[in-house]
DNA sequence: TCCTTAATGCAAGTCGATTGCATTTAGTTT
DNA sequence: AAACTAAATGCAATCGACTTGCATTAAGGA
């Protein structure tokens, strides 16, 4: 019981070059390739697991990692940190959450869920600061996932 | 236009003896002084913010590091972490949220506020982890705070 | 008071993230 | 197409939060 991602989802070279030149970065080799890299797999992804994947190649970490920063500085790519202390980076129009991500995170194994879609109802109403009334927030759920729990363990 | 701490609520050394103690741990003097400071200050305070407030002491860093996931680990403490990469801890009976904990973080200046209550209500269903849906879950909601919003800036 | 074991102090080490700077290159400009 | 200039890279060093090993100290029961 296997899914089938399409592929063809992924921009081909060109859409690309055009996303990082959009967004006011130069197109470089390596920019393309992290880029490529987090439209194919489209989950968080951290520093050593961008290396992993692109191994093949020489690029310097400090150049990847500086890839991954500029990305999300522009807004290509989407920061976030899940408690384990490392960095992930994401798409950020995937999971067709924009500005509203949410994850799961599974405090056991550290698992990470992409939610599809959550509504946060604050009750105490004034305190609440302004951006998660007006919803542009980030959300993130920690406990542990279906695989961990262990019923009367 | 200030909130005045009942300082009263902190528990007396006494107290503080029996709750360490009573979780099976020595009641060090390191180990009181820390669950004091964050019985007063009652919110998530990090190693350093720790170091900071008992640096009139002589205690050693790795001390109070120990000290401070040695008071998690038996429940005393919540260890959260924020997207900082920081682990922060505050004593687990505050706000009123025992497993429901819900904090708010500034993504600008790092600010930590802890939420009243939320309520998250997911809409799709059957991919959600249990959980979510039984609300065993910590929520942490990262957004950009009043101080920091500055409208059309 | 003694004694066992938990806890501390000190130092070293881990690991992800970050920076400084000389060199290279992308994307102009001529 | 050659020249140019700011942006990006490679490399090495650094930072900061956290962790660990081990000899020494001290909490709390016998």
């Amino acid at each position: 019981m296997s899914v089938t991602v399409p592929k063809s989802l992924v921009p081909d070279r060109e859409r690309l070059l055009a996303e990082i030149r959009g967004a006011g970065l130069r197109a470089t080799a390596s920019r393309v390739a992290v880029l490529r890299v987090l439209h194919e797999e489209s989950r968080p992804m951290s520093h050593s697991d961008l290396i992993q994947a692109l191994k093949e190649n020489t690029w310097d970490p400090s150049t990847l990692y500086r890839n991954l920063t500029d990305l999300a500085e522009v807004g290509l790519l989407r920061r976030s940190e899940f408690g384990d202390r490392t960095w992930r980076f994401e798409v950020s129009c995937d999971h067709g959450h924009g500005d509203h991500a949410a994850h799961f995170l599974c405090r056991d194994c550290g698992e990470i869920v992409c939610l599809p879609e959550v509504t946060v109802t604050p009750s105490g109403d004034e305190t609440m600061p302004r951006a998660v009334l007006s919803g542009a927030v980030e959300v993130q759920i920690l406990g542990q996932c279906d695989s961990c729990f262990t019923p009367a363990a």
